[in-house]
DNA sequence: TGCCGTGATCTGTGATCACACTTAGGCTGG
DNA sequence: CCAGCCTAAGTGTGATCACAGATCACGGCA
């Protein structure tokens, strides 16, 4: 149980930089300096509570406390009720009428739905990226794709590695189409089914390699880089379909 | 400068109903009961400022202040943040750099951004309705249309209730798709647009009635009942680009 | 032996205080 | 008369306390 510290507490450091922000705004014209996001204890809480969730580190039904999140993390409470509650807003955890934190339990009807809407949503994604892709997009595409088939092609896959090249991959290509509203979309629903995705994945690994993940996904980049919008629809919407079929069978979802 | 009080502050009221739950769950062939939702003071202030904003009754660039938004519901600061925090999750807020909090100034490209996604989310969602709409939300719906109907059509139309049935309207499309998170998904996207929507079609009332709102709605309910799923998202997709269009011509969009 | 009351403990929620920071207004010094 | 600082009010963020309700285990009654 290692504990992260997110304080860095040395406020004075942290919040340095929001000094330069009035310079930068009344000077439009001067170039770099984004917007200068900002980096709460709550929003970093928020972070690492959503990596936990996509990377399915935290299993459905498993239950959460305000008080042991905040410890864990090295703050107070405060922090951990900002995320929590964001999390719950987007529905990737849910809080019990009993006032009990747990990440949800999702049932087959749920996990088909949401099956159905990406299809959908991401399909829609793909098949934009395909009319917008530019030459440097597919090359960071192309980038992940080798980095997931080396993975599930080697003879002691590295799962986590796997995964979250599958991840990249995928969100390589939302980001190519140009649609950031879009993007936030699809995390809002891979938030959601993270867990269940990711660990019934972990408990069966060779099933990375047999499932048609890597054919899906090279029809996919072809696609792409054909400008070929349906030839990526359908590419990406046969790799959703593939692995949520995978899910389904092994039946461990709630009825 | 009515002051509701969200509080109903004698809790033991409030939360009375959820004494049953226990009950509930250990005999589940209790008939009835659902699953009680909790309100909290902060979900109530959500939804107060949630209303607000979607009814573009909150101007793009207007300033909240949490002290101020807690005073005048009635609650302490606390709930006013988690609200507002929410919101912020939602994009529907922004905070910004000097810490200040004010509803966004949407950009003319985020926009049309915005107005993409919109026309390929809902569209998805209208055509699954055209397949799985029943008879009774088509009676719903068809109410809808006939509210906004009459409203737009009146000698003295009433601004409010008309957005209010228009948004019913389409609400009751997307939920006949029978996929509450796709519903979700939408209320987020409206939830961003609202603001300048409504504003903006406050600001200028007749041309409820001359934009073809009426007519597309006309052509969507006739897909609806035939089950002309690719008739429905292009009504659909027609209603959503007319609206936008009229949007822009207005030129009151940001650069 | 089986069951129900009852207490300690832990939960999320709300209120209040403390703090660093921004911002606007009035004052002083030129 | 104007530019400059500089105080005072107001901001979101974080910590801490208070509290009602839920959970669970122990102990006593039937």
């Amino acid at each position: 149980m290692e504990r992260r510290d997110l304080h860095g507490r040395d406020a004075s450091t942290r919040d340095r930089p929001a000094r330069d922000a009035p310079d930068a705004r009344d000077r439009p014209d001067l170039a770099g300096v984004p917007p200068l996001a900002r980096i709460t204890l709550g929003t970093q809480v928020y972070d690492a509570l959503r990596d936990l969730l996509i990377a399915g580190e935290l299993a459905p039904g498993e239950r959460l406390s305000l008080r042991t999140v905040a410890e864990r993390l090295g703050t107070s409470m405060m922090p951990a009720r900002e995320a929590v509650s964001r999390l719950v807003a987007d529905e990737a955890l849910e809080v019990l009428p009993n006032r009990a934190v747990r990440v949800p339990v999702i049932t087959l009807g749920k996990f088909r739905e949401l099956t159905r809407v990406r299809i959908a949503v991401e399909g829609f994604a793909a098949a934009e990226a395909a009319r917008a892709c530019r030459p440097d997009d597919l090359a960071v595409i192309r980038g992940h794709d080798a980095a997931f088939r080396h993975e599930v092609r080697a003879d002691a896959p590295d799962l986590e590695r796997a995964m979250r090249a599958n991840r990249d991959l995928h969100f390589a290509v939302y980001a190519a189409a140009g649609l950031p509203s879009l993007v936030a979309i699809v995390e809002g629903l891979w938030l959601r089914i993270g867990p269940v995705l990711n660990l019934d994945m972990r408990s069966s690994p060779r099933r990375l390699a047999e499932g048609g993940a890597a054919a899906h996904h090279a029809r996919l980049v072809a696609a792409l880089a054909v400008g070929d919008a349906e030839g990526a629809r359908a590419a990406l919407a046969a790799d959703i379909a593939g692995s949520a079929a995978f899910i389904e069978t092994t039946g461990r979802l709630a009825p």
